[in-house]
DNA sequence: ATATTTACTTGCATTTTACAAGTACAAATA
DNA sequence: TATTTGTACTTGTAAAATGCAAGTAAATAT
């Protein structure tokens, strides 16, 4: 019924509870470099989320106010999903990670490596630029 | 039998397909802040992990060479842990995790705290100094 | 010789996931 | 206006992962 406690207070202990699964990070990773989503585009991503798990995730994600839902200014069935603050603050750790699994592994695409390129250029710079890009609604 | 195929090139996809779960960064994180770990020292861990789980999760991270197993030196029945390169590579990716979770959630332990006024007076240079310490062995 | 420690494995109930299909409402089309 | 299509989900169910308790085997301590 209630949430339950977390299984301590580390704070990579507390954060691997609310998004440390296969799903969630794709889902704020597109967010993340789209700026906006519907649901439907989540549904298109090349990783191949189903359906109801990423109605789960978004709607964790959303109570936990790491995303938040909008409407969509052109219509009234679509609904568009982005980052609040919380959630434009993991940009650090998703940088990090693309850096890590450059690294290990193999055939990254073209415009993951051009972003990761300029990353390597000047990484706070990197981080800067693009959180005002999701600042910007 | 064989491995599957990632779910795409996506370098942050394809880490999450490797450690993106519940308890796999909990491992590291013992590992990258207690040096070495035995078998019985993760079981201790406040999360509480259960053994099928983490034999499962230490197999896995061994066999993709985040982890490698060495001979206790006092002891037989001993297996110690420890981080390979590319383990030690996550660093940087745990230190954003810590920042972000110190941001959001209370009651962070003081050995943690203290840990991270360390990482925000320079990050860089704790990261240095941390991956020195793992590198004599 | 016996008990204990250590690193696991095994069995099973519960939970989560993946896949397929279905629903409800908005919007476009005939 | 009626019907089809698009969009955001929900529901059902089988398969897989997880969590808990107990068990095993080798090494060490007593």
């Amino acid at each position: 019924m209630s949430k339950d406690k977390n299984r301590s207070n580390c704070p990579i202990s507390c954060s691997l509870e609310l998004w440390g699964d296969k799903w969630s990070l794709i889902i704020i990773r597109d967010l993340m470099f789209a700026k906006q989503c519907t649901y439907g585009d989540f549904l298109k991503s090349e990783e191949k989320i189903s359906t109801n798990i990423l109605a789960a995730r978004l709607k964790t994600l959303e109570q936990h106010m790491v995303i938040e839902k909008l409407e969509h200014p052109n219509s009234k069935s679509k609904v568009l999903y982005k980052l609040t603050k919380k959630g434009i603050e993991l940009l650090p750790i998703l940088v990090e990670i693309n850096l890590w699994g450059e690294k290990y592994y193999a055939d990254i695409p073209d415009r993951t490596k051009a972003l990761l390129k300029d990353v390597k250029k000047d990484k706070k710079s990197f981080i800067r630029r693009t959180i005002k890009k999701l600042d910007i609604d």
